[in-house]
DNA sequence: TGAATTATTTTTACTCTTTAAAAAACCCTT
DNA sequence: AAGGGTTTTTTAAAGAGTAAAAATAATTCA
C-alpha cells in the first residue's frame, strides 16, 4: 500500500487535467481566460498548453477578428484528431459500444448481441468496437482507451465480483477484451460509471457532490463525493437498491425482504401490476396506463413513488448530495413517480438538509452505460496520458557523440 | 469558487504532514524508517526534519545503543513542549474541555457547568479551557489551537445552523469564544468531530473509510471517507439517525415518523420502556435491568437491537465502509444490542459488501466528544501551519545595506 | 500612413520542490 | 588503530509554479 508520491511530476498531471477539463467544458477558450477560470499563472498555461499541442492533444486556432484592440486571443480546443475513446455498456441482450473524441464527442454508436458467456461477450464487445472505427474511417491505432461498464459488482482491482442478470460471479472480463484490444482498459459498475458521465459530459459538470440513482432491472446508486465517484475500500459502495424500507417487507431477489428495488424498479411495478391483473409488460405499457387515468397503475406508482420518496429521504439525510440525479428506467418513469415522491421526500428529509437539493432527470438516457465507459476511458486517459508531461525543451536535437 | 492552488508548497504542506501523523504515531521512529514507511525520499525527510526541528514541533534525541554497527538511529518525537491544543464538548448541561500536546496526548480534563445561552456557554468554554491550561501551569501562548465539537448541524463555514439540545440556531458561537481566546477555532458537529478523533487517535488510524455512529440523546452518524470526514455540500452529511426504518412508524422528534433514532436512542428506548411500565431512568437502568434477565427489557433491547441491524445493514450496502465503529450511549448498550443486531445485519447486508466490514466499540467512550476538539484543532494546526514549512536557509543574517 | 494604445502571450529569472548519488558521521568489530 | 556497516546529510540536478518584463499583434488616433 505505498501511497502515491506527492512531489513535482504530480503538480503538472493535476494542473495539466484540469487545464484539459476547462477546455473541453469551454471550447475555444484563450490562454488569459484559462488562467482566469483555473487559478494558474498565465506562464504555466503557456508551458502546458504548448506542450498538450506538441503532442496533439489540444489545438490552437485564431480566433475571428473581435474589433477589440490588443493581441487577438488564441482559441484552444481539444484536437478530435488526437485519437477515440471507447465506451461499452455490456447487458444480458445487447452490447452498446459509444465510440468518442478525447473530448467525449461521441461520433458512432454501435450495438451487436450480447451473451452471457463470458468469452463471446468479450468477443462481440470487440467487434462493436471495430465496427465503430470503420464507421469513422479509423484504424486500431487511434483507439486510445477503452471503458466497461455493466450492471453488477466490480472491484477496485477491476473484476467482476457478482453480475447477477449476467451470471458472472469473480470474472476478468477485462483481461478477455484485452487479448483483442492492445490498450488500456478500464471496467466498472453501470451505474457509477454513468455517474462520471454524468459529472464528465452531462449536467452536473459544475457540481462536486451528487447521487445517481439507475432504474434497470434493479436500482443501482452511483455516489459521487468530494469531486469523484465513491467506490468504497472493495469498490463495492452505492448499492442503494437494497436499502430496506419496510421490515419483512416484499421478497427481492438479494434474499432480503424490503428493499427499494422491490418496490420501485421496473421489474418490482411490472410484477405488482401483472399481480393485480393489469397487462402493462413494459415501461411503455405503465406510462401508457397512467395517461389514460388506468386506475390499478395510479395505485401501484403512487406505492412505488411513496417509496422512492422515502428512499431518496434517506439519501439526503445521509449523504446530503447536492442533486439527485435519476437515470434508466426512473428517468422515463419519473413523471408518473415524482408526484407522490415529492410528497413523501418532503415528509422525510431534514429541512434544514433538503433545502437545497435538487432533483433532476439524467440527460444521458439510454445512453448512460456507453457513455460511462467512455467516461472511464476518459479517466484512465489523464490518469495515465501516454505523453511526456515534462517541459518540452526544443534546444536542437543534434546527434549525441 | 477559487480552488487551492496546487503548487510546490502544497507538496510541502502534504508530505510535511504525512511525516507529522508517521511520527506522531511511532514515537522514537528513524528517519530511514520514515523514509521506508512514506514512500519520501530521505533527502527530502532530513530537510523536512530538520525544518520542524527548528520550529520547535519535532524533538530528536540519541536512541540508547542498539548494540549493531553502524551510525546510530536517531529518534523522532512529536515536541510537547511545542503548546496545547484544546478541545471542547458542549452539552446543555455541561461543557468538557480536554487540553493535549500536540501529537494529541491528552494531559488535562475540565468540566464546567454548561448554558443553553450562547454568550454563557462560550464564557463557560472559555473558563474550562483557562482552567486546563493553568493545571499544567501554561499561559495563554501556548495555546495553538481550539475545536468545538456540539451536538447540532454545523456549516461548512463553522456556524451553528441547528442544535436543537442546546435550543440554538444559526449562531456563530466559534466568534463569541474568539473574543475570549486569541487562536484558531474550528466547530464542527460532535459526531463528525468524533469520526476524526477515532481517525488520529483511536482504533481506525490505519483506515481511510469506517462510519462512527454515536448515541446520545439522539443517533448521529460521521461518515469517514477516502480519508476524510464527509461533510457534503453544505456540510451536513451524516444524518443517518434520521433514516426511515417503518413507514409511517413511531413519531420522531424531527416530525416525521418511523426514523432510526425513535427506535435505537437511549431516549426511545427509556420512553419505550417506560410505556411498558419499565422503571429504568437511565443507560445503567437498562443495563441492570436487561443483566437481570428482565422481559420486558429484553424484549425492547430486542426490537432495538433489530433495527440497530437493519439501519447498519442500510449503511453497509449503501456507503459499504470497511469498519462501523459504535460510540456513545451505543457503545455502552452494545452488549445487549448487538445479539439481535447481528442476526438482522447479516440476513439484510448484501453478502459480498459485509464480508470485510468490522463492527467494533469506540475506545474513546465519553471522551468522544472533547477529543474530537482536539482532533479538530490538529486538523486546523496542519492545515494552516503558524510555521514556515521552506527550506530554512540560515546563511548569516547580515545587516542589509 | 505611422506611431501610440491595448490586450494577449511568451520569455526570463527566480524560488520552490523532490531526488539520486556521493559524502560525511558514527558506532561496532577486529 | 584500522576497517566495516548503517544512518544521515550534503551536493547537484531536474522539474514545477510564478512575478515581472518583454514580445507580439491587433486596433486607434494623429
Amino acid at each position: 500500500m505505498t501511497r502515491t508520491r506527492v512531489n513535482s511530476a504530480l503538480i503538472r498531471r493535476i494542473n495539466t487535467g484540469r487545464l484539459f477539463h476547462i477546455i473541453r467544458q469551454n471550447p475555444g477558450i484563450s490562454q488569459q481566460r484559462l488562467s482566469i477560470q483555473s487559478g494558474i499563472d498565465p506562464a504555466t498555461i503557456s508551458i502546458i498548453i504548448t506542450n498538450l499541442e506538441t503532442t496533439g492533444i489540444v489545438r490552437r486556432t485564431t480566433d475571428a477578428p473581435t474589433g477589440r484592440a490588443g493581441r487577438p486571443t488564441v482559441a484552444l480546443n481539444i484536437d478530435a484528431r488526437a485519437g477515440f475513446l471507447a465506451g461499452i455498456g455490456i447487458e444480458p441482450d445487447a452490447i452498446r459500444v459509444t465510440l468518442a473524441t478525447i473530448d467525449g464527442m461521441a461520433c458512432a454508436d454501435v450495438t451487436v448481441a450480447g451473451s452471457t458467456e463470458p468469452e463471446a461477450a468479450a468477443l462481440a464487445a470487440h467487434e462493436g468496437v471495430a465496427a465503430a472505427l470503420r464507421s469513422v474511417k479509423a484504424g486500431r491505432g487511434a483507439l486510445l482507451g477503452v471503458g466497461i461498464a455493466l450492471p453488477g459488482l466490480v472491484s477496485l482491482e477491476g473484476r467482476v465480483v457478482f453480475a447477477p442478470n449476467l451470471g458472472w460471479r469473480d470474472l476478468d472480463i477485462a483481461a478477455m477484451l484485452a487479448r483483442h484490444l492492445k490498450c488500456p482498459i478500464r471496467l466498472e459498475n453501470d451505474v457509477k460509471a454513468a455517474a462520471i458521465a454524468e459529472h464528465l459530459f452531462g449536467a452536473s459538470r459544475d457540481i462536486t457532490d451528487f447521487v445517481y440513482i439507475m432504474g434497470r432491472s434493479g436500482i443501482g446508486g452511483g455516489l459521487y463525493m468530494m469531486g469523484e465517484v465513491y467506490r468504497g475500500p472493495h469498490g463495492l459502495a452505492g448499492e442503494i437498491g437494497h436499502m430496506k424500507m419496510v421490515p419483512g417487507g416484499r421478497a427481492c431477489g438479494c434474499g432480503a425482504r424490503g428493499c427499494l428495488e422491490a418496490y420501485v424498479s421496473e421489474r418490482a411495478i411490472l410484477a405488482e401490476l401483472a399481480a393485480k391483473g393489469h397487462q402493462a409488460r413494459d415501461v411503455a405499457g405503465i406510462l401508457r396506463g397512467f395517461e389514460q387515468g388506468d386506475a390499478i397503475v395510479g395505485a401501484v406508482l403512487g406505492e412505488a413513488g411513496y417509496y422512492l420518496g422515502l428512499g431518496l429521504a434517506n439519501l439526503i439525510n445521509i449523504v446530503s448530495p447536492r442533486r439527485i440525479v435519476l437515470g434508466g428506467s426512473l428517468a422515463r418513469l419519473a413523471p408518473c413517480l415524482l408526484p407522490a415522491a415529492m410528497d413523501s421526500l418532503h415528509a422525510n428529509a431534514l429541512a434544514a438538509i433538503m433545502r437545497d437539493v435538487e432533483l433532476v432527470v439524467s440527460v444521458l438516457g439510454d445512453d448512460a452505460a456507453p457513455m460511462g465507459g467512455v467516461a472511464l476511458a476518459l479517466h484512465q486517459f489523464l490518469d495515465d496520458p501516454p505523453i511526456k508531461l515534462g517541459r518540452g525543451r526544443d534546444h536542437g536535437a543534434g546527434p549525441p557523440e
